[in-house]
DNA sequence: TTGAAAGCGATACCAT
DNA sequence: ATGGTATCGCTTTCAA
């Protein structure tokens, strides 16, 4: 017999029916002992594996989780992952995976693709999905996760936190230390980040407004903060870094004396170019980014960065997904996992 | 109507059969310009997305590659994978991603469950998979790639290079700056990093037959090389390379003058860690990493590394998985893809 | 270029 | 606890 051995050769070899042994598969439990042992020799005999496919044709369920993340690249959707692969085990599902680059075009795309593989359930990142994404996943009637941001209308299930939040309070923080000319460097402007600087100048207004009110009139230059914003739609580097941090010295004459990096990468970059600039941190320049990846705790100085449970958030992610599967409930409300600012020596 | 839209109701609405609307889906050019049209209007309308386990079920092609790393943390393998997902693509593949925490017997497991989904083709990392995992592959009758590292025995396609060649030859480059007291640091001792310590140690024992042949008697010992390894089963990270740093230098008593790192995160741990212990780089110590990551290139002094065509290796995985899937050719021989040492400021 | 009929391999449902 | 039978949705094969 040459052709893979199907479930009818597993009965016939084993003396019993295919359901019988379709039985051992999925339902151990419920087959006599002395059949189930029958069974388990003959698919050892014939090194039988049963054929997903029909399975998932026949059950329909396809025991397939479907993932998209925005990059492969970036070690914060890694974290991420981490957390689903480390959920999905105990479930019994596969994981496909799709990079969608950052483009809500190309997500469209994978989601229509995707889908056709009939999905228990989709995580997507970020809540910025075509209408039309939107729509397909409407009709899908599969559960949906919108993981990493917080909206007032998600599509079904939302995890994340508020990257608006984050970015103020960290601004906040380069504020209350005192600097006043803070610089934001940007790169691959995604929403996330986008939110994040939008945080970052409403932190700035807000001080500015507190500190200056218009009807007391001029008050010492110190007390007003300058910002300086630096953004490109490169993907971010550590090299990167570096470049932004010598144009956003340049946009402010030397004046910067502090910057806020839309994420770690960007920030260890402008550590390393200030060093070479012969640049003391913190006292000529605060460095401060987001993610906070193990390289910024190791660094000299420490660079302060944003902190998110992010592989807490994978897992979360799968396990709404799951009870929402199994009927379980039917409505979450958007679920914040918050954020921290882990302070250390860079500013 | 409220379930999903299938074949025949396309068909229907389209007013052609159902095996003519399979058509339009798999060759539309097979198709008259009129009928297709007909037909995509009828998808549209219905929102009809192709039931992916049917078709895979009767056309016996899964449309699905699978795909098994040690490691979704470590971002080397990341960069493998986008590899792949950019060879992929035009070959309308879904990739399905199993972790198996550098342990064979869960490498062993995942290929049971992934070989269920019937993949056009499976991509593995390295080369010491168990003899039952082997034994599967075989009767999978399926491409197989062996990736990231090479052997004399293959299973199929094996592309990689020898991380026993790379490992002695950075060792010789520290030989050659005059390093006599040469640590190796360790961490998670995988195949690919025990096979860069086997090079380490070559080379040190070739160097030392060389310099001080047993027949000429006794040479001034600056001559002779002295090495100290420090490994751990630990998982590789920054923070460990100090801890290691601190070990080694313990154990030569403060002799050790420079380090090969098995990998560039135990390389940049080591390097902030020297630092801190006010040894200069590479005066007092030099620093040697593997895996050339941008970080290694950018900290100051520059990590001397290991380069390898990662992304490349990845993509051709895909290439001669495709080609041999199509049946073009049936042996290929090991692929040495090579590796280069990127000399920095370290040593 | 198009269609009719016969599977693909597993599971659900209903008996026994 | 076990088995018979219909069925899942699509593609293959063959014929027109």
């Amino acid at each position: 017999m040459n052709r893979k051995p199907n479930l009818k050769d597993v009965a016939e070899l084993a003396g019993v029916s295919a359901i019988t042994v379709s039985r051992v598969l999925t339902h151990p439990d419920k087959v006599a002992a002395k059949s189930r042992l029958k069974v388990e020799q003959a698919i050892a005999t014939l090194g039988y594996i049963r054929n997903h496919a029909a399975s998932a044709l026949a059950s329909n369920r396809s025991g397939v989780l479907a993932v998209i993340i925005p990059s492969l690249s970036n070690i914060v959707f890694n974290e991420v992952l981490q957390g689903i692969y480390s959920a999905v085990k105990p479930h019994q599902l596969q994981v496909i995976l799709g990079d969608c680059h950052y483009s809500p075009l190309e997500e469209e795309k994978l989601i229509a693709t995707l889908l056709s593989q009939a999905p228990e359930g989709l995580i997507l990142t970020g809540t910025d999905q075509t209408d039309y994404a939107r729509k397909l996943l409407q009709n899908a009637g599969i559960p949906v996760v919108q993981l990493m941001e917080l909206t007032d209308h998600p599509i079904d299930i939302n995890i994340g936190f508020s990257h608006f939040a984050a970015g103020k309070a960290m601004t906040e923080h380069l504020l209350a230390r005192g600097y006043r000319h803070i610089g934001f460097l940007g790169a691959r402007m995604d929403p996330r980040t986008q939110h994040r600087l939008a945080g970052f100048r409403k932190a700035i207004e807000d001080w500015n407004a507190t500190s200056r009110p218009e009807s007391l009139g001029a008050e010492p230059q110190s007390a007003r903060c300058e910002p300086y914003v630096v953004t490109t739609s490169q993907s971010s580097s550590i090299k990167l870094g570096g470049q932004l941090l010598q144009a956003v010295m340049a946009e402010s004459q030397g004046q910067c004396d502090a910057v806020f990096c839309c994420n770690d990468d960007l920030a260890l970059g402008a550590l390393f170019a200030a060093r070479q600039m012969n640049l003391r941190i913190p006292a000529d320049l605060a460095i401060a980014g987001f993610n906070d990846l193990e390289a910024s705790a190791l660094v000299d100085p420490g660079i302060t960065s944003v902190a998110s449970p992010r592989f807490a958030m994978g897992q979360q992610a799968v396990d709404l997904l799951m009870q929402k599967a199994s009927g379980a409930q039917t409505e979450f409300s958007p679920i914040d996992v918050g954020y921290s600012i882990m302070v250390r020596g860079s500013t």
